[in-house]
DNA sequence: GATGAATGAGGGTTCATTCAT
DNA sequence: TATGAATGAACCCTCATTCAT
């Protein structure tokens, strides 16, 4: 009981840690955040970070890497269960949608990083990437191959559906900072996330349908 | 005549910090831009870029501005030359296109602002974004009172096309820091500008487009 | 048989300790040395070191106090049996060269503290020190009153002494650092000890005597 | 005139900032040195010292180099003078003596980095201390094949000359350092330097000499 | 008796910014 | 107009030390 009890405490610290530490990530970006910010916020001494954890930059590392394993492997897994390249299209759209829902600050990491041409992305989380856009062409390419798809980068895609998800789950932070922005953008929030998914799934599928 | 020319030398002066700082926010962000390494490439003082524009924000506003309130301009002139929503919505296509091209580096800023909410965007450039967004929300509008396209969120369509555009665009120095991509990434680049456009334009054309 | 082995274990993890220490306060002086270091290379836990001995300080004077006391004492019993000033002054440089010997990494540790003007010297020590420069002083003195010796500074003796002997066996690893010092340095070692002996008892005891 | 005194001006930070620092090395030696307890003393800003010599290492090189280059071209400049190498050997004990008056501080350095094997000696440095460890090998050689000197290490008579100056000059920061040091340890100081480099030349020129 | 976890107090370094000239 | 010098305020990271178990 004792000794678990430990084990708990201590788990329950770097738990606080890097869900603390997402949220600055996305919020500051790697150059703008602070370690100093991310352990007042997650109540530990900054020190802990470096003991259990280690510098800035694996911390960055560790934050990444945790959530996009966990998304490469579910991908991977629900992708296969898929029949054609469409359900396998819709799949990916739906399991992106999952993760951002789940982890709501990390694709604002992602987008800072392909904005950025990948400059601070560690190569573990690189090579998640690699594994989830791999296998997003591998969809493409099958459809392609059966005649129902155009031929399609899956990058391009691959930034659409991230890129447009992660927007409209943004968009209240960016209406809170502009308060100017014109009537239109009040109607811009998906407060449905079903709607959400929908609507890019739609636009997605249509977008690369080969016509017969 | 020597007025003249030292007035052209303040312009090429201004000219070249402005440049250098489109290129440094671009590589390294808002925040990981350094001041010092701004001046130093533009072979400044750093107390001149103080003297001429302001501090760090002001100088990072004046980079955008010039960029999005051209690009603004520009998409106004064309948009209102197209005849229908469909015509629009290319013209919209290709201008964000011709604005990356002219100004390789501004778009990873974007992107980057888009995935942090809009943090550091200064009031002057989310007036422009705000305008840009308007005329692309007017087409959609248009053409699904036509009964042509479904009901799309405009911010959600920008994003494809800006944050597909931009990415690929970022395709190369991404490799350059992620050598072990796997091969099919090779693939991905377009060198062919044209091509690029083509596809944007007809994922989202299709994307939108009600069947009938 | 059991509480044997087991103060056994915890006798030879107090000598691990203390080597150790005695290694990296040499290596690194007393505000370089860091405490991590130790217990890592000791392969004890830190909190061991607190627990057995005590804070850094008190480390630092149970290195030293161990040899320095043993020194004094050996110097005092062998001193005590030589007949004349001559043969004392001999058999105190040959004392402080076996010290020198048998504990490689304390004098280093001494000839920082000379620099720094006894800066971290724990007053234990500093009372051994000055046990074996009271029986140098006596040395001299009784050569001085029988008009063998001129008057000298024992302190300028001891640091003649102890400063030739430390850094000529030191030579190795100053020659590691500087691998670009001129060629005639590569003779400088003295790897037989009984010559370094014979050369500084030769020069301290041609130098302090007085002509007739 | 302004813009000489905007350089004066300058100037007299820098040798504010380095006499400082010559001070605190001595006082704490390079690990306990703080760049903090440097700028306070020296009455600038800690950023003052980046921007003007660099960081620790190269505040510390600059520090040595600026004495030991300075030294090793008068002991130089003086040996070349005298006639015989008796005459050498004086001239040099000489020399070192007053560079160790007019810099109180920095032999306490050096004594430190003998004691570490030289661990933070900056290149240039160590090539200074070749210099003047070369003029003493000539001096000792050439006594040597006259057959006026034994084969002394001439590492060995450095140390001696400089250690006994340095310790002596340091005795009264050991004294007060260690109040309980014995009785005799008050007569061991001498304040008047002539007699203390006429005892050093003493030792060292009867410890070499050879017998006839 | 021994240790993993945690921390307060700095330590060196950087950075945006200002100012005197 | 333009700049070298200077700085306050952080920033990342480390270290000696403590404490609960």
């Amino acid at each position: 009981m004792k000794s678990q009890s430990l084990l708990e405490k201590k788990e329950e610290t770097l738990r606080r840690i890097l869900e603390t530490a997402r949220e600055i990530f996305a919020e500051d970006g790697f150059a703008g955040a602070r370690v100093d910010k991310i352990a007042r916020r997650a109540r530990v001494n900054k020190a802990t970070i470096y003991y259990h954890i280690g510098d800035k930059e694996a911390l960055y590392a560790r934050v990444l890497h945790d959530v996009f394993n966990e998304a490469a492997r579910r991908i991977s897994e629900n992708m296969h269960l898929a029949q054609n390249p469409e359900e396998k299209l819709k799949t990916y759209v739906r399991n992106i949608a999952q993760t951002v829902g789940e982890h709501p600050h990390v694709p604002s990491i992602i987008m800072r990083e392909l904005g950025s041409g990948a400059r601070n992305i560690p190569d573990v989380v690189a090579n998640d990437l690699a594994r989830i856009l791999g296998m997003l062409n591998e969809a493409l390419r099958e459809g392609a191959a059966q005649g129902a798809f155009i031929e399609a980068n899956p990058l391009i895609i691959h930034i659409m559906v991230v890129g447009s998800i992660i927007t409209v789950r943004n968009l209240n932070s960016i209406k809170a900072k502009n308060p100017d922005f014109p009537e239109f953008f009040n109607d811009l929030a998906m407060d449905d996330t079903e709607d959400l998914i929908k609507l890019v799934e739609r636009i997605i599928l249509q977008g690369v349908k080969r016509e017969r």
